[in-house]
Parts: structure tokens; sequence; C-alpha cells
DNA sequence: TTCTAATATCCGCATATATGAATCTGGCAC
DNA sequence: GTGCCAGATTCATATATGCGGATATTAGAA
């Protein structure tokens, strides 16, 4: 299966942006999945923001998602096609950067408030 | 050398793009590099457009330019570091898509009118 | 110096994108 | 049922982007 002209641009499109960028550093590190309201206290962004550009990284096919119950998990997608392992090897690099430290660590210590790998507590409104 | 946030986001975007994405897969086609009017050519785009997004791309780091007399060299960044090399793989997954076939199709054939590998003739006005 | 060719830049417009704030939806607990 | 909570969507607005067309710049040729 070959990725055509528009779809690659999509993906690209889907990395071209900071906080995109940071969510995709937080799914690769994390790759069991993360819900919304992980993602939105460890990037502290709105929810309603984590939440849109989520929506556009699952429609330019970077991200999967997967509901359980209230929750919604996301995950890096984890294709064997080679654009996939390239792209993840990309992101990669990008995680040792100062900014998405700052993320990782407090996506950490969100991630200490799980119970039995899942999520339990939501977001401070 | 790390890549921070900002740059690895602007090397993305370069790529977030049709038009771009083309370009990127005539410079990886061709190494030594390619002049603005090939590229016209080759993907019969207009000058300034073409003009405009490879300076943009150089302005995100994805390219270089060499002057040679009033023609300009534009090259895909060959560097080491793993991030260029894995782009320049996902570039290479692009290149087999149909649009792009076209243009590298007449690329070669503009490329027969170099003269001891430099470029001769300019884009039809 | 004057002309021409290759490339770059500017302007204006249409469209796309990002974001905060408010609101809606749907699952779960009681 | 009612209330609550995670997440999605909508709206309004500010900003960014892509593009055609016109024009500027610069280097070589004449």
């Amino acid at each position: 299966m070959n990725l055509a002209l528009t779809e690659t641009k999509d993906l690209f499109d889907a990395l071209g942006d900071r906080l995109r960028l940071r969510l995709a550093c937080c799914l690769l590190t994390v790759k069991e999945g993360l819900c919304v309201c992980e993602l939105v206290e460890a990037l502290k962004v709105s929810q309603p923001n984590a939440s849109r550009h989520l929506r556009l990284m699952k429609a330019a096919g970077l991200v999967n998602e997967e509901r359980d119950g209230r929750w919604v998990y996301y995950r890096l997608k984890d294709a064997e096609h080679p654009f996939f392992k390239n792209i993840r090897c990309c992101i990669e690099t990008v995680c040792c950067c100062a900014d998405v430290q700052e993320d990782l660590r407090r996506l950490r210590s969100r991630l200490k408030l799980r119970r039995g790998g899942r999520c339990v507590v939501g977001f401070r409104r």
C-alpha cells in the first residue's frame, strides 16, 4: 500500500504544529494510549483545543482512537509501513527537547493517578 | 545537535503542502540540485510560486541553495542527523505516487537540456 | 551601458487555521 | 429519572497561508 500525495501532505501537516508535535511526543512515549484529560494536564492546554488537534491528527491518519466508557484513548498509529516507522523516529528525536521534557514530566506524574492502567480522574475545570 | 520544537515544526510544515512535497521529491531524486526553471517546468507551476515555496523550504532548513551565475540550484539538505535521514526516507515513499511520477517524467526530459551537468536554458514565459 | 533572462519580492485577495468561550452529547453513578 | 463528568462541537475572531499578477533585482550577453 502506497501513500498518495494528499495523504502524505496531511500526515506532515498533522505534525507541522507545535501543539500537535507535543501531543505526538506524549503519544509516542505512552504506547498504550492517552486520554484527552491526561493530555490536557500534561500540555496545559484547554480541553477543546486538545480535542480539536487530536481530531485533526486522527483525520490525517496519524492517530487512532479507542473509546472506553466516557474516556477516549488516543494512540499513535503503529503501522509497520516504512513511512510511519520513519515518522515515529522523527518524532522521537523531538522528545528530548526542553519543552517536550516538561510535558513528559507532567504526564508521568499524571499517569500515577491511573488505576489498573486506566484513567480514573478527569482534568481540573 | 538536537532539534528544538519550533525547528521541527517548521520542517514538518515545509512538507505539509502538496506542491512542496512534489518539489521535495524532485530534489530527492536529483541529488546534485535543481534550479528554479527546471522545477517550474517539471511541476508546471508559475515561477513566483515555485520560488516562494523554495524560499519557505530554505527558511525551514530543509533545503540549501547554491548560486551559480544567474541560476540558483536548490538541494535537499543531506545532513547525517537521524531526523533528516528519516525525513528523506519519508519523502522517498511518496516519489512513487502517480502525481509525482508525472513530475519526475517531465523533469527527466528537462534535464536532457543540461550541458555538463548544468542548466543552460530557462523556462517558457 | 543596454538588453535579456533567471529568480525574487510585493500586493491583494480568497481561503484555511488556531484559539477562547460557550454549549452540546453521551456514558456512568446514584 | 437526575446530576455529573469526559469529551466533542460550534461560534466568533484573529492570524496565517496559498496564489495570480505585476514588478523588482541581478548577472551575463551584446
